[in-house]
DNA sequence: TTCCCGATTTACT
DNA sequence: GTAAATCGGGAAA
């Protein structure tokens, strides 16, 4: 028996600004219906620290039903909907009660990159098949259905990918938080320099 | 129950 | 650059 490629739940238990920056270069794969597998290289990340956090869900203790998810340990998926249109696909790291995760915002695409360019209604370009928390969900047939799943099972799990040397991993703001006040400049957004599969440009520091 | 708004994407001016 | 699409969650009442 070979040793797993898989991430243990070990990996996600930890600091979440950590697990941010290290799920960089790790391969996300995603098994359809269909027995197909469609993967890709992770290569943008935010961090959502929880409580004090205003950009979080779980910002000051929050606790719902959709949130629920975010309290428990880290290492499975926390997915949401948002703009009546889209879903997002987050990790959940850290410990019990300790509402923090990471969201995934884009991918370079590794496996079955034309059945996703098809999928994804962009056959030219597959620069831009996965550069974005929506579009990638709904190119990996993630929905709601995935919330809670376990990361390291089928039919959704991480495995070891590329090496990102730690020179080429970037931090800048997060992404369209505008609401999220003295946090919005925080840099919790991680992202593999010089990608072209990014979501968002990042803004040049002068 | 009602009302407001968003961790986005795409199309348009 | 800006706006429209579109609906569930969360807070208020």
């Amino acid at each position: 028996m070979k040793k797993s490629k898989i991430l243990p739940l070990s990996f996600y238990q930890r600091s979440t600004e950590l697990v941010a920056r290290e799920l960089l270069g790790k391969k996300l794969c995603r098994k359809l219906s269909n027995g197909k597998v469609l993967s890709g290289y992770i290569v943008e990340t935010e961090a959502y620290v929880g409580l004090l956090d205003k950009a979080c869900h779980g910002f000051g203790g929050r606790k719902t039903p959709r949130t629920q998810v975010l309290y428990e340990n880290g290492g499975i998926a926390y997915i949401y909907f948002i703009y009546g249109m889209y879903y997002c696909l987050n990790v959940v790291s850290s410990k019990k009660n300790h509402p923090e995760a990471v969201l995934i915002r884009a991918l370079e695409p590794c496996d079955n990159v034309d059945w996703m360019k098809d999928k994804s209604q962009n056959s030219i370009n597959e620069k831009k098949i996965l550069n974005g928390p929506g579009k990638l969900c709904k190119v990996l047939d993630i929905d709601k259905g995935l919330n809670t799943h376990d990361l390291t099972q089928n039919p959704l799990w991480i495995e070891k990918g590329k090496d990102i040397k730690s020179e080429a991993i970037v931090s800048s703001p997060r992404i369209n938080i505008g609401y999220a006040e003295e946090w919005i400049e925080r840099p919790l957004r991680f992202s593999v320099k010089d990608s072209p599969y990014i979501s968002v440009k990042i803004k040049e520091a002068k």
